[in-house]
DNA sequence: GTGCAATATACTTGATAGCGTATAATCTCA
DNA sequence: TGAGATTATACGCTATCAAGTATATTGCAC
């Protein structure tokens, strides 16, 4: 399963996903990485400001990391060439 | 090949790669994207505190994307072989 | 080794993340 | 519906990013 992110907000939508289906609440992440939950918080709401460091401490704590791949389906020219 | 990251250093080792090998200099790739050179030094260089905007912004265009998964299997030596 | 392109670094400035602390809003079930 | 749990937001504060501008340093051809 891959989720990939290219805006702050979808980032966010799939770390909150994924804390939520490790069983977690915001204050118990945050806890665990020295982040204050009105930090996850914001992160999860697609806060276009996190820092990366921060990102990192919250892929961290919840066991996945991050991939960088080239983006292949969705461009926009993609999208609209499947309709031509 | 996927390239994963889970340090700032990591993240700007493949943003370097990448960006080679899409034969840009950082003033081309700054340019397009409204960043300074400077920036996109500062972030393939690793330091902690980029924005994670300013890594979208990067990613958007060197067309790649930002994925998430459970992180793999592997022991921080043979992780930090990766980058060598 | 020279010269030019590419990258790294410096200084000031405005904007804002994340902190501590606290409270408000919302969700979830009995 | 109401209570408790969870998440969102507020204020003052410090740290620092990224901007503008500029210069220093490095890398690479020739």
């Amino acid at each position: 399963m891959h989720q990939f992110a290219r805006t702050p907000k979808q980032l966010g939508a799939i770390l909150r996903r994924e804390r939520r289906k490790a069983g977690n609440t915001q204050e118990e992440l945050g806890g665990r990485i020295k982040h204050r939950q009105a930090t996850i918080s914001k992160v999860e709401s697609g806060e276009p400001g996190t820092r990366v460091d921060t990102l990192l401490d919250i892929l961290a704590a919840l066991n996945l990391e991050l991939v960088i791949r080239p983006r292949t389906k969705g461009t926009p020219e993609e999208i609209e060439a499947l309709f031509r």
